[in-house]
DNA sequence: CCTTTGTGTAACTTCAAAGTTACATATATG
DNA sequence: CATATATGTAACTTTGAAGTTACACAAAGG
C-alpha cells in the first residue's frame, strides 16, 4: 500500500530533511510553519517534505488549507534494523572473544 | 584524532557503500576483492573506501601492498544515536499514553 | 466577491557526486 | 632487473539533487 517511493538511507542524507525530523518530534507542524525556521525557500522545503513523505517518515493530516506533518514511526524500521544487524555483529563478535578467552585464558596474558 | 571529513548519513545514502559495509561484515578484504563483486571500476570502488574512511566506518590494515579494509564499530555510532532519539520520542509518548489511560480508563471504551 | 493565505509544481540554474579513463607508484615475483 | 599486481589519484563527463523564481489554485475571511 504504502510503496516507498524514496529511499530512506537518501532520505536523511540532507541535513534540512533531518532537521525536519527533529522538528517534528516535538509537535506536527504545518509546512509552512516549517518553512520558517529555515532560510531557504519555502518551495525548497515543499520538496524536502515530499521526500521524507514518500520515504515513509511522515504522513499529512489535512486541515482546511493547511497540511500538517506528523512523524511516522515505521518510517525509521528500515534504518533500525540496519543499525541492529551490524550491533549484533559486534555483539556476537564480542561473545565468541569471551567464550575464547574461557577456553584458553592465556591469550589474556601480555606476551613478553 | 580521528578528525570525521564526511558526514556519516551521507556516507550510507550510496547503496554500493552500504553493500560494502554488508561485505565487510563477513571478513576483512583486500580493495581489490571488494571490487571484483561490483560492476563499477576498481577507481570507482576506491573512492567509495575512501568516503567510507573518512566518515569513520573502516579502519586499513597494509599488508604489503595490499590494504585490507576492516569494519570499525565508532562508525555507527552517530547513526546510532540518532535512531535512538527516535525511538525514546516513540517510547516517551507511549508512556504518556498509558498514564492517560490508566487515569481515564473511558477514553478506551469506544465513542457510540 | 475580492483578497489573503497555504500549498503544489513547473521550469530553470548550479553544483557536487559518481562514474570513467589514463597515469603514477610501490611491492612482489620470475 | 623486468614484469605483474595492488592501489591512489588527477582530469574529465554526466547526471541528479537542491536550490531558485514564477505561476496556479483552493480555502478563509472581510
Amino acid at each position: 500500500m504504502t510503496a516507498l517511493q524514496f529511499d530512506s538511507f537518501q532520505a536523511i542524507a540532507d541535513p534540512s530533511r533531518r532537521e525536519i525530523l527533529l522538528m517534528l518530534a516535538g509537535d506536527k507542524k504545518s509546512i509552512n510553519s516549517i518553512a520558517e525556521q529555515f532560510d531557504i525557500s519555502r518551495p525548497a522545503i515543499s520538496k524536502h517534505i515530499k521526500v521524507l513523505h514518500q520515504a515513509g517518515f511522515i504522513t499529512f493530516e489535512e486541515k482546511g488549507r493547511e497540511r500538517y506533518c506528523i512523524l511516522r514511526q515505521e518510517g525509521f524500521d528500515e534504518l533500525k534494523e540496519w543499525i541492529n544487524f551490524f550491533d549484533n555483529f559486534w555483539k556476537e563478535r564480542l561473545g565468541k572473544l569471551e567464550k575464547l578467552l574461557e577456553k584458553n585464558p592465556d591469550i589474556a596474558k601480555k606476551k613478553k
